[in-house]
Formats: structure tokens, sequence, C-alpha cells
DNA sequence: ATATAATCGAGACGGTACGTCCAGTCTTCTT
DNA sequence: AAGAAGACTGGACGTACCGTCTCGATTATAT
């Protein structure tokens, strides 16, 4: 979102650290860490960056904010490996989420914005640009590496791909964050796998229908 | 003072209020409405149902095990019709409890208690224990249904048979809930069609394998 | 206010616990020793007096009315001695007084009860009447004896006496009360000394005037 | 952080409001006109004083605290004048400060203080650093305006002067809070008259002795 | 004996104030 | 202009007592 048409905003004044910004954020996910959403206050985290408040609030409009933007950066890590076939591929992929969503950090950092966000709009928008959908693309790769490995079938009705892509997503991902955060059970090699099993098959049988 | 075998634990002094209890609990979910979870104040609460702060805290620890309780009846409305098809049943319920998590009531609240509760064990208990164990009915009922039509095997390895139950549950809740509140998407029935069309072909490639 | 013409008040019913009453006098006074007046609660009276708080309120209006009664016997432990001078019977009973302003019972309740009395008519007749008024006593007392020892001349006019009375009893109780709880000296028998000096010389010049 | 010997204890941040402290004062007394003391509380204070509750406990520890501070500064305003013999000016005092305690504000808080600095030695001190030894030296001055008109003696032993000068204070002021708060009789011109008279006698024959 | 009635302990009730904490803003001086 | 520091308003928190009330259980007098 850097892409500003001016050549010179004509900035003056003492310039903003750019240091400030990444202790800010590393200071959210420790607070988080140690005292979990509802417990993080503005000022814990200025004091632990080194910060005075007014700088959060010069860069950030409030709590959820901050901290939509200090977790988001932890979802980037998930990677769609390439491990020769798709059973595979989604199982790794499945176990990397359930690691992530072990993390304190993550745990009640994603549910407690994803609650904020059902009454703030903007709110919402945010968590989709940041989170949401950049593990869309996990989806998209895995299916692109299928196709090409002769998998799955080339889709051709664009539109109906898209749909698929979101369901298959939204199944994943809320059977993860429900077994792991609501129903509070282990994810292990093995459910992965009976997971994958179910996922794959149902496919599968909805391809070929 | 002989210390009889107390059949009764002798309550004595004035006996709390029953009418007090359905009036605080209708008063949050009212509040819920209105104000959502974080701007939800157990004084308003009060005040709305007309009784005294202490009153509640008399009762319940905190706005958390309060929100529990007063959201935990709504999940018992959801229903696991018999309209003659396992298909058909399932597609039913992902539109009752995509309904109810349209209500304001429940989309706040939802979330905000199981974020707490991954910072709180006892929370965490009751949540299991008012809302999320009590809607696996629905999945034992249905499976029993497509049985008794036919649809489904009997499965005679019991515990197989539980974990198989836990992760459609775990499916089916997650994938609603994800699509309802994290993707912010309309869950209609053609969504719901093409959601049982590929678990219900994955339960069978399953079961046949 | 005794005065029932009725010959028997036809009471029925259970009648109060006798022992009831001195037990939370009693527990009225220790609380005042441990808690000071400003931390005294009416619970924790009962709760000492192994009685319900109810039993409390059926005989007392409340705090102040229950403390000023709990105090005022104390006072009435104050005797007008006879040694044999006027001299030597003021500073005594100036000794005596202070002795009893030192009971951390009467220490704290005397003031608080006065300064309460301030805006409440009632309480500082239940004051005057309980505690003051029987003080003035001793002054009438010491006076008495002082005229029949032949130290003090009989005062023939009546009114012009009993003013004189008042204002030595302010006098001595204001001067011993200022200085052991405002100015928070000690009082000694060397202080007694003095102050008695200068009062008698006081009466004395003023009586031949 | 090199300790220097800080002439400037290096303020930083934004400095207190200095219009706050008198506003707060100001409002504390009218509260005390309007409620007295045990009905005052510190949201009514904040209130009146359009300054948030927090800001009162930035600055005073508590209730105590704040009416010793917001009263003291009406005992400032006695004055001894000079009017020509020290009967006449002692009279003048007394009827000044029987005055200043026919005010509500006076009235209620100066023993409701009193009382709960009998448990509190911090406040006991701040007592009589704010209020009661400052008051000292009317009789002080007093003292040395009848030394220079030759009504009194000077006193050539120091210690006998001071104890002598503490002795009268606590008569004085002893007596008039006596007579208006515990005797509750009104203060006229009478009896002032009559207190001067027995005083002055006393303090007479006791020089001459 | 059996009402009738006031008392008792216990503890929940509606309230009010407490003193604390945090959000988000504002004001000062420093960099 | 941005920064650190910290005081500011405003409002919810959870606790403590207040004085009242409802209980079931006692303990008297009056029938």
């Amino acid at each position: 979102m850097l892409s500003r048409s001016h050549p010179k905003p004509l900035r003056t004044g003492r310039p903003r650290s750019a240091a400030a910004d990444e202790a800010i954020l590393e200071a959210t996910r420790a607070s988080l860490v140690d005292l979990g959403w509802s417990k993080l206050t503005m000022g814990d985290v200025a004091t632990r960056a080194g910060v005075a408040k007014t700088t959060l609030y010069r860069r950030w409009a409030g709590k959820n904010e901050l901290v939509v933007d200090a977790v988001a950066v932890l979802f980037d890590e998930l990677e769609m490996p390439d491990l020769g076939s798709l059973s595979a591929d989604v199982q790794a992929v499945v176990l990397q989420f359930a690691a992530l969503l072990e993390r304190p950090e993550t745990r009640t950092a994603l549910m407690a914005v994803v609650a904020e966000s059902t009454r703030d709009e903007a709110l919402r928008t945010r968590i989709r640009d940041s989170i949401v959908d950049r593990q869309k693309r996990l989806v998209l790769q895995g299916r692109q590496r299928a196709q090409e490995r002769g998998e799955l079938p080339v889709e051709e009705d664009e539109e109906a791909a898209s749909a698929t892509a979101d369901l298959i997503f939204d199944v994943i991902a809320g059977a993860v964050v429900h077994r792991a955060l609501v129903s509070a059970e282990p994810i292990d090699a093995d459910w992965a796998r009976r997971f994958t099993a179910l996922l794959l098959a149902g496919l599968e049988a909805a391809a070929s229908s």
C-alpha cells in the first residue's frame, strides 16, 4: 500500500522511527503471550516497546488494529510444501496450521479479533486483507500443483473453480480451528490423515459428478 | 446439632430469587444484541434486569460465565429434522446453524467467549459442557437415521465410530462458523448443497475404503 | 418516657433476648478497639456478638446510636473523689478523664459521634442525655463539697450559679479533650496541677469580684 | 541517569493543572456544606469540580486528607485584633472562633477529621501542621501585645512560657469547641466575657504566685 | 394442646460508594 | 514534526457495607 503517486509528499519535521514499528509489534506479541487478548493494554505494549503511548496511537487506531497487524505476519510463514502428492501436501499444511494455533499469541488473538470484527466492518476488512485472503494462496497453489501432477482435472468454469476454492478453504481452516480451539482436542498426524482422506475423497467424487 | 446423614444441606437464609436468574439471562441477550460483546457491561445488564450488580456477581464469576450461560440456551433450538435423506437432513441443519450465527447475540458472543477460553481452563470446560458437546447429539442422531435408512453402514468399531463423529462435527461446525464469521460470506441453500455433497461423498468414500 | 398508663403493655410473642443486648454492646466496644469508628461495620459487630444483623437493627436505628450506647457506660465510671481539698479533687478528676480518653474505644468514638451529631439533632440529644449531661454531676458535686469545706462561697443567684457550672464544665472537659485528642499531648500530673491552678485562681478571682 | 545534586527534579510530562487544585478544594467545601462529612463522596466532589475522580486520587490519598486541606485555609482567617486591652482582644478572638465553628463546613469537618486522626498518625500530623499549630500564633501574638502594654510580665523561663502558652491554647480552643459542638450552646458576647474573665484572672493569679 | 405472634440466625436483595484500572486525548519539554 | 513523559476525562471494574427483606425455626403468651 506504499505506492504514493506524489514524488515528494513534502514531509517535514522529525521522521518516524522505523525501528519503533517493529519493536511495537514485537512487544504486542510478547504481551499477548503473557497476558492474553483481554488483559493486554496499550500502556503495557508501549512500556515493553520502550515507546510512548502517543506513538502507538499515531500509527494505529486502537488495540484491535494493532493486534491484527502484530499477528498477521505469523500467518505468512505457512508454506505449501511439495511432497509429491496432494494428500501429503494437504496433511503437511494442516499440521503447520495446527502448530501455528498452538502458539499462545495466535491462539487468543485470532479468535478475539474475529469476535471484534463481527461488530466492526473496517476491522473485518482488515482481517480479511491481512490474514484470511492471504492464506487462500495455499489452496490455489495446492490445486495448481495437483493439476500439474494430473491428480485433479483442470477446471474450465472459472467461477465454479473459485467457489470450490473458497469452499475448500472454509472447510480446511474451519475444521482445524474448530478442532484446535473449540473442541480443544489435539491435532496429530492421524487426525490430519483422516481429515485429508475425507476432504480429498469428497473432492474427487464431486469433481467426477 | 445432631448430625444425621443430612439428606438436605439445610438451606437457611433467604432463598435466591428464581425469577432473577431468567431476567438476567434475558437482559444479557438483549444487551448483547444492542451493544455487542465488548461494549456489554455488567452494570448495564443489571439495570436492564432490574437487579443489583451484586446479584449478578453472587451468581456468576464474571462477564464470560454469564454470557456463556445466556447464549447456551440458544443452541438448544437446533433440531435434526427428518426429511427422508441424509443429504437433506444435513443441509437443513447447516442452514439452521447458519441462521443462528446470523443473530447478533450469538455472532459476537460465541467467538468472544471462545477467545477468552483459550486462556481459561474453567471457561473452556463450561463452554464445552454448555454448548459444544450438547450439539454433538445432532451428528449422532443424523448418523443413526441414515443407518436406519440404509444410507450408511453400521459401524462396528465403536472407537473408530466415535472418532469419525468427532471429525464430522469439527468439519461441519468449523466450516459453517468459518464461512459465516471469518470469511463473512453468506451461507445460502446453494452453499449448503455443495458443502453437503462434499462431506457425504467424502464420508462414503472413506467408509468403503 | 416510661410512664405508660397501661398496666400491661400486652406483649405477646417471643421476648427479646436480654443477653443479646449486652453481648452486642460488648462486641461494639471490641470492634471499636480493633477497627476504630470508621472501619466498624454493623456486620462485624453482629458476627462478634454471635447475632444476626436483623437483631441489631431491631434495637438500634444505626451505627451512631449503637456506638453512643456502647460508649456511654464508660463515662459513668468517672468519680469525684473526696481528697480533702477542691484542688486535689479537680486534679484527680482531670486525670481520670484523661485516662478514659486514652482508651481506644473512647478515643475514636467520642469525637466521631460528636461529629455526626453536628448534622443530626436526635443524635445530639442522645449524646447530651447519655454522656454529657450525666457528667455535669461531677461539677456540681465538687462545688458542693468545696462549699461545705468553706473553700467556695455559697452562691445565692441560682441562675448565675448554673451558668458558672456550665462554664466550668466546658472549660474542664474542653481543655482535657483538646489536649488529649487535638494537641495529642500527654496529660500528666504536672499538667493537671497547672491547669487546676489556673482554673481555681480564675474562679476565686471571679467570685470575689 | 547520573544523579547530580538535582537542583530540579527534571519534571517531564504534562504538568498538573494548578486550577484543578483550587477547584477541588472549593468543591470539597461546597459539598461539605450541602452534605456534611459522612455523606460527602469523592465522586460528588469530582463532579462539582468538573474533574475526574482519578485526578482527586492522584493528589490526595483519600477523603480525610482532602478535607483537612480544604478546611485548613478557613482557620487562617482568624486574626488577633488590637483593641487596646488583653481582655478585649481575647473576647474578640473567642467570638471569631465561635463564628467559624458556626459555619457548616467547619462544624462537621473539624471533629470528623480529628476523630479519624485518632487512628492515623499521618493524618494527625497533617492536622497539627495544617490547622492546630498555625493557630498557636494567636496566643503568642496576644501575649506579646499584652506584655508591650504592661498587662503581663515578661516571662524569662522560655520553657515555662511555652508550656503556659500551650495550656492557654488548649483551654481557649477546648472550651470554645466544647461549648459550640458538644454542649451545643450559643457562644455570645456574654459567655465570651465571662470566659475571658475566668481565664485572665487565673493567668494573673498564676503569674503572681 | 394449640393457636398466635414476635423473636431468632441466616443470607439474598437493591443500592451506593469505593478505589483501581485502562482507553484515548492533551500538554509540556526534548530531539 | 515526532518523540517520551505523564496528567487529563471518562467510564467500567469488582468489592464492601448499608439497611431491608424473606425464609424456616424458636419460644413465649393467650386461648
